[in-house]
DNA sequence: TTGTAAGCGTTATCAC
DNA sequence: GTGATAACGCTTACAA
């Protein structure tokens, strides 16, 4: 066993031909003139079959200059809205005969590693959701001419395709919405702490709360929206306030699914007594009771994020452009 | 922009130094023997840091023959058990000096795909998780030596590690002990229709039912546990039978949290007057309310599955072995 | 229509 | 200690 694996020169030797021929028949001749006669054709196909060939692509790739692999760098797992992007992305990408991979980053420091690799033909291009690498550690990529979409709202250096939210806008529109049914005591649950960037969700809570003239309250605002055991804790906390609050907005609609236990186990009704809103769109949602009104993408197709990339790859001179994801409101029972 | 890449010739050459002298320097040499002079080492790594070289990767997997890679391949995104596996092997690559990628297969065509990029040298080895490959495809594999982990329990060629669940014999403890409680009329909603393999959750629940002398009901027997919706939508269905089911095995728990939601809305208790059991332990489950009983590993723990690889990695003539990742009865509240 | 040969960027085996 | 040099397996001008 493992015997080492056939190359072109076993397929040539066995099928009684040269080497190029083997490559012709399996890639096709790019210049329009030569064509393979049939018969050696065949000949070839079956030395193929009989080996088990298959190229071997470190070979192929170290030739052609190219991996036609693109990479999908995500923050972690277990983000539905990552999924579908990476779907949708894979989708795409089969479609222009580019395999894809996913690299889940996790640390700063595999993050870094991650994109090393990419420098060193790991991929021809890569998408990169929310990373934390600095500006200055992408510029030396910008260099490197690999082709980069990056999705994330702030700091993101000259030179690269961009994909941006416009959550803040969204959030506002949340806010102003709770405000407009007459909730006046919202509350906020967010994820604080791991950022140091400006915090998009809480400047539209905030400017909502603004223009609907409604003082901004500390106690009504507080992290924990990255557990769903935090956010029960906090919840519960909020829930012995007076006056409590009638709407609660949490950054993440795992966290506005535990809540909306914990309210109705403290024998609250969702929405009359309790507003409840999330922020995602992740599929859980749909199924909870009351479904849950969330702020999320309005459509979940990243195919256009995909082409971003993909139209990059067939043209790198073309110039930088930022592309926004339109988020949205999605009222559905809790609010 | 985008001039190419710097290669060791240019790092040698702005070094004033030879290729080899180059190579040596970044990869430390093997034979014990020769070292490089201080000062040389200097002239080296700067240069290489001047011109931000780094090296290509498909050229030194050429050359050495491997690329230090191994390869997660998983038939779909967004389950939390996979996610931890991912984890887990991406921790032990990394004791290992090999990076981790993860290949999302989907449809049965793509998975087919990824293993024939796996064999053209995309990873040195990989881990299939619940692979739909059949038995005669997997074969080519074990010929051209490439190791393969793979997970799951049914029609596994000779030949492979293969790291198996005991999910039916869990499955039986559940059920057991719901008919322990006193519990008569268990319903059973299932994953159906995808697999003909035989199936081993469906078998426990079966057993169980024998072992305990209850008879077997076909109208308490359903699909749809793939899905929130649908699973409700059953579920909805079995509390209008007479009699109502009094607990409920749902071989999903995204199913069996949707259950509860149903049940409770239905102005039923859970679980005094059904109790509900789900499978996969993922961590939603610890916040619903009442917190899920569930089915699932004894432990996240997927290292020594990781081990499984780079075991046969470090030496390709090791004979095939089985692991059996425990599953337990995890109980918590609704059951 | 097919064969020859050069080279992609590394690494490793030799001499020096 | 360091420097030529020969592979690794494949593609592709160019020659036959």
């Amino acid at each position: 066993m493992s015997r080492s694996a056939p190359t072109t020169r076993d397929v040539a030797q066995l099928a009684g031909v040269s080497l190029a021929t083997v490559s012709y028949v399996l890639n096709g001749r790019r210049d329009g003139g030569g064509k393979i006669g049939e018969a050696t054709r065949e000949k070839v196909l079956r030395a193929v079959a009989e080996l088990g060939y298959v190229p071997n692509q470190s070979a192929r790739h170290l030739r052609r200059q190219k991996t036609e692999r693109i990479c999908v760098v995500l923050p972690n797992l277990g983000v539905p809205y990552f999924d579908a992007l990476v779907q949708d992305v894979q989708n795409v990408a089969e479609e222009h005969g580019y395999t894809t991979i996913i690299a889940y980053a996790g640390t700063f420091e595999r993050e870094r590693r991650i994109l090393e690799q990419i420098q060193c033909h790991l991929a021809d291009g890569a998408l990169i959701v929310d990373g934390r690498t600095t500006e200055k550690d992408l510029v030396s990529f910008v260099n490197s001419g690999i082709p980069l979409v990056i999705m994330r709202n702030h700091t993101v250096p000259e030179g690269f395709d961009v994909v941006e939210t416009n959550e803040r806008e969204a959030c506002y529109e949340a806010i102003s919405y709770l405000i407009r049914q007459g909730r006046r005591h919202i509350a906020f649950l967010g994820h604080f702490g791991a950022m140091n960037e400006p915090y998009d969700r809480f400047i539209g809570y905030q400017q909502a709360l603004r223009d609907g003239g409604i003082a901004f309250d500390e106690r009504l605002v507080s992290g924990g929206a990255g557990s769903r055991k935090a956010a029960s804790l906090n919840v519960q906390r909020w829930l012995n306030l007076d006056p409590r609050p009638d709407a609660i907005f949490a950054t993440s609609d795992k966290a506005a699914i535990s809540i909306i236990w914990t309210v109705r186990d403290a024998g609250l009704r969702v929405p009359e007594d309790v507003a409840i809103i999330g922020v995602g769109n992740i599929p859980e949602g749909e199924s909870t009771s009351p479904p849950l009104t969330t702020v999320g993408p309005a459509s979940s197709d990243f195919r256009a994020v995909a082409q971003l990339l993909f139209s990059r790859l067939a043209d790198g001179e073309l110039e930088a452009r930022t592309f926004v994801h339109e988020w949205t409101l999605i009222r559905r029972g809790s609010a």
